[in-house]
DNA sequence: GTGAAAGCGCTAACAT
DNA sequence: ATGTTAGCGCTTTCAC
């Protein structure tokens, strides 16, 4: 079964390449007849242009490259497949480049291989191996439009701010005003912009509480739930009185959760937890997890919206648009893991 | 910052394209002397070929499609995270076709918008759509090779095939041999191939205990934790003696977990509870929980590495090789959610 | 071993 | 409104 070209249709419509062209790309200067013809002729053979030779000679290819973590974390996921119905509306596909290891050792060939697929923009969705954009020599910069999703890279500018200082101290404020006095936290790998933010809502919210935070009173985790589990065997040992915890993400809560089920310790009357993320599952663990639930959609319109602007820019051979910085705020979900019984005696410091 | 081309490096090297590009593709035909003087030249200016213009011109992009659903599910991201990595080994890129709505209204226009992205071949992961691959006209067959990861989908070939209906039935076998007289079930969606294996699997394995499986023991989820809960609220009221379930996936077990929690209803002494999939979480779930694992790692390693053998073909215009299908065994992975402490004496039929 | 010419399937710039 | 002429950056004959 040969393609069908260009050429395949022009001859069977009678008429030059030139003017199938025109059809293909909605250009108006083709009579209603003509177009109409021609465009029949390409439904009932099913033609569809090549889009390799359309992206060579057009010099775009409308495709837009992701520079990605593993998505077996609940966020990088969430925002691959928003990011990628962001870009099918705007017309552009997505290329992801999924970092399957923690760093790629030479950066500038990683960044070269991935530009020699000609995407039109990149989005910079990965957050622990920023650092290492500074390698990068400063003249070498890239020759297409890059955003970041919500992370501040050096170097890369981004659309969006998420408030994961103030969201993660509203959590740990949630803690406190449930009575809890002595709040540990479970941070993730320290290379992650997002583990340092959160961290430091964590010490915020003691701080604003009137609690000095102190450095037993964290652990580090992976992300992941068995790592949630061990870090949480090290905070009960090195922090006895702890009687609540602010972990980094959703899956080190369940970590958490089932160590202290296998413990007995009760949750929440012994023991308030929180995660971050609202991973879909959080509502049903045992009990219902507190969270924070991140703006992921609208993180990636505006920043799928801001490329494209930028495209649109560069094909235009004006001069890039500045970028207008949306603050996004994230949404705290009370549920059972942090809602001690009213009728308890519980202590309370405050109230908000 | 203008591109480098093949024309720049031969340039700089006084020789002629051809004779870059030969370097390039790593031609034996090219004195030991000229090779490295160019090498060196590539290297130092960090010149990438264009991949658009090699594609056009080499008629192949060194691409696969992978045709996948929403990659919320545990397993279709399992299976796009390890295609990725084998298709990479491979020097494949994958060109991910993610379907976000449950089916594209014209599949047959789908497929031809994928074609024309000139990918060498087609991975078919995506299960709940594959009746409408029959509407297909068998004559317009695609003109590169397609297989299907671990599914039956009528018109596509796979090299592997898991053993989904007998793991099924292991895991109901052991829940009986917990103990459990009256196993429920609750299936995914049944458009999906997987849901109606499993189910499969469960009749089955009743029928081989002499229990005879009846429809009210039976109902049906959409994969979520949220649908899990729910079903398993039906289960209770339409089949109140139940004492065990299993439940299709991990994520509607934890739902399940969920209920009986609120509820009161002790895991595993009045109730055993099995997943399907074990998901990084499920052994941290409260209880862990009894599920199967599947062999991921080799679905995707075989099935990419027989469709790389069906392009190498139809490169050399070979006809292509008979493929031998595998057949793959999951693993039952007992954990306390179905343990119950001590046969015999603790068999209670019902508390809700 | 190396180079010149042709062309992949399309779009862009200038015809008419 | 339509056709003609050049490429896009590379690989592929086929000379030498």
């Amino acid at each position: 079964m040969k393609r069908l070209t260009l050429e395949d249709i022009a001859r069977e419509a009678g008429v030059s390449k030139q003017t199938v062209s025109r059809v293909i790309n909605h250009n108006p200067d083709v009579a209603r007849e003509t177009r109409t013809r021609v465009q029949d002729i390409i439904n009932r053979l099913g033609y569809q242009p090549n889009q390799i030779a359309r992206s060579l000679s057009a010099k775009r290819t409308r495709t837009i490259a992701v520079v990605i973590s593993k998505i077996d974390q609940y966020g990088p996921r969430a925002i691959l497949l928003e990011l990628d119905q962001q870009a099918h509306a705007a017309g552009y596909r997505l290329l992801p480049y999924i970092i399957h290891e923690t760093e790629p050792s030479d950066l500038d060939a990683y960044l070269r291989n991935l530009l020699s697929h000609q995407p039109d923009g990149v989005i910079w969705a990965i957050s622990n191996i920023g650092d290492l954009l500074e390698s990068l020599s400063p003249d070498s910069s890239l020759p297409i439009p890059i955003v970041a999703t919500d992370i501040n890279v050096s170097g890369i500018q981004s659309a969006v701010a998420v408030a994961h200082v103030q969201a993660s101290q509203m959590a740990v404020a949630h803690l406190i005003e449930q009575g809890s006095q002595h709040v540990g936290v479970i941070t993730g790998p320290p290379n992650w912009a997002v583990s340092r933010l959160r961290l430091e809502g964590w010490r915020q919210g003691l701080i604003e509480a009137g609690l000095p935070p102190d450095d037993h009173q964290i652990v580090q985790g992976d992300w992941s739930a068995q790592s949630g589990y061990e870090a949480m065997t090290r905070l009960l040992s090195q922090y006895p009185q702890v009687d609540a915890v602010f972990a980094s993400n959703d899956q080190m809560a369940l970590g958490v959760l089932h160590l202290l089920y296998e413990r007995g310790i009760h949750v929440p009357d012994a023991m308030c937890v929180a995660g971050y993320d609202d991973i879909p599952e959080a509502a049903y663990f045992s009990p219902g997890l507190t969270t924070i639930r991140q703006p992921y959609t609208d993180i990636c319109r505006i920043t799928v919206q801001t490329l494209v602007r930028l495209i649109d820019a560069h094909n235009a051979d004006e001069p890039y648009p500045p970028i207008e910085k949306s603050l996004l705020y994230p949404k705290l979900i009370v549920r059972g893991s942090s809602l001690r019984k009213k009728a308890g005696e519980t202590i309370k410091l405050e109230t908000a």
